[in-house]
DNA sequence: GTAGGGTTAG
């Protein structure tokens, strides 16, 4: 156009280039604060490309900051100024896309590639993990063996992480005969993927064993042991390793304590979590958020309110998650005065916080306090879950107010939560305490067709050839 | 200018 020729006459070539030298230091002063915005806007100030080192930097902070909107920017003013960047750009683009959680973006930019190598297709796989669509990471992997490009340790521990998504016993296994194939034994990223994908599988002798031939286990490896054990019920097993990782002299995780702790409270076994918080002190983990809260909601799970609280009088313990625990500790022993004290007081709430409150009145069967905190949060709460609409039913049965109830189960329709097995029973529980047998007799009938018609679908069955 | 594993509260 006659506009653009003329204000490119404007600018010479010498220019030009002395402006994207300066508007480059520009740019990375603001990267370097961490002002994205700022910096993807003094992006657009050229139409020229910048060096490709800057692209990546930008792509990068796009993503630990989670801002697809400038990762868009930043794409297209790439895009524009310069038509076939190089690869691995685009990879760091398809990055930043899945982890701001925006899929098809990353699938379009993947699919419009006209070279792509074996970082785009691991980072379209990581990216369909980040997006919570496992079972299409795994056709990605089916894919990129289809067309010849060879997986790397990279794509070996990303597909298994979406094997342990979708509890892919059988691929896991091939993968597993893949990895050994390929010479990766060793690699400890790989093997406690391994360790962790036959744990979610729930084989744990196969995932013991595999950790059991890894040389040196790493804090990831124990915790990921820890937490199996944990999950497929073997609370002591858990326990057990977390003393094991110690002798091995392997500095845990916090979230190492969190679970070994969790083991302790389904176990009640408050005199191991007494041990394990004697060894958050001697290794100095005692002040650090997580493990304070996690001891909290020990000593509140197995009924030593007042343990509890000592700790979460300490300072630096509290936080979202401790104080929840200490509204529900108070709650459900029926000290609602107090429990409603400490949640008027906290400085921040969410879903689970409001639960805790509305659980412990259902539970001393407080139904006017209860109702009367259903509106309130029905205000100030941003979003309520199936918990929530539980805690909301038992509260109609308690009153008898049917007409709450129906309105109730209008909105579970809403939020798609009708075919929920918990919610349905709660449902069926609130007619019969209203003494609305008819109701509650349609609403069962309908339980049962919906439960014949939504049998549970098999997972992908992707079958990897040699 | 490159890639990867773990997550406590209702």
């Amino acid at each position: 156009m006659a506009g653009g020729s003329i204000l490119g006459g404007l600018l010479s070539n010498k220019t030009r280039y002395t402006d994207v030298k300066a508007l480059t230091r520009q740019i990375l002063t603001h990267l370097k604060a961490n002002r994205l915005k700022e910096a993807v806007s003094i992006l657009f100030a050229s139409p020229d490309c910048f060096s490709y080192s800057l692209y990546a930097h930008l792509f990068q902070l796009c993503s630990s900051n989670l801002d697809i909107i400038e990762a868009r920017k930043v794409e297209s003013q790439l895009f524009g100024a310069c038509p076939t960047p190089p690869t691995f750009l685009s990879n760091r683009a398809i990055e930043a896309f899945g982890k701001c959680g925006c899929l098809p973006d990353a699938n379009e930019l993947f699919d419009e590639m006209p070279l792509r190598d074996g970082g785009s297709w691991n980072a379209m796989i990581k990216a369909c993990l980040q997006c919570e669509s496992s079972e299409k990471a795994l056709s990605f992997f089916q894919g990129m063996h289809k067309e010849g490009v060879c997986a790397n340790e990279v794509t070996f521990a990303s597909a298994l992480g979406a094997c342990g998504d979708v509890l892919e016993l059988c691929l896991s296994r091939q993968l597993h005969g893949l990895v050994v194939k390929y010479g990766f034994r060793g690699n400890v990223i790989l093997e406690s993927s391994l360790v962790d994908v036959y744990g979610k599988c729930e084989t744990m002798s196969e995932s013991r064993r595999i950790f059991d031939e890894i040389e040196s286990p790493n804090n990831v490896t124990w915790n990921i042991i820890v937490r199996r054990y944990l999950e497929m019920g073997n609370k002591n097993e858990a326990v057990i390793m977390f003393f094991k990782m110690f002798r091995a002299e392997v500095r845990p995780l916090s979230y190492t304590f969190s679970n070994a702790l969790v083991a302790c409270s389904d176990m009640r076994a408050v005199k191991v979590g007494m041990q394990i918080h004697g060894v958050a002190i001697k290794i100095k983990f005692d002040e650090e958020e997580v493990v304070l809260g996690s001891l909290i909601d020990m000593y509140v799970k197995c009924g030593n309110i007042e343990s509890a609280r000592r700790v979460f009088d300490l300072p630096g313990s509290r936080d979202l998650i401790s104080w929840t625990s200490m509204v529900s500790a108070y709650a459900m022993s029926g000290r609602l005065r107090e429990a409603r004290e400490l949640f008027d007081e906290m400085s921040e709430r969410n879903v689970i916080s409001w639960n805790a409150l509305l659980a412990g009145y259902t539970r001393f069967l407080q139904w006017k306090e209860a109702s009367e905190f259903v509106y309130l949060m029905g205000r100030t709460a941003e979003n309520i879950n199936r918990i929530t609409f539980q805690l909301m039913l038992n509260v109609c049965g308690g009153l008898s107010d049917v007409d709450t109830g129906r309105q109730i189960h209008g909105s579970i329709y809403r939020h798609g939560l009708s075919s929920n097995i918990v919610i349905g029973n709660a449902l069926l529980d609130m007619y019969v305490k209203c003494g609305n047998l008819r109701s509650a007799a349609v609403w069962l009938r309908q339980m049962k067709q919906s439960r014949g018609a939504a049998r549970p679908m098999n997972s992908s069955g992707i079958i990897v050839s040699e």
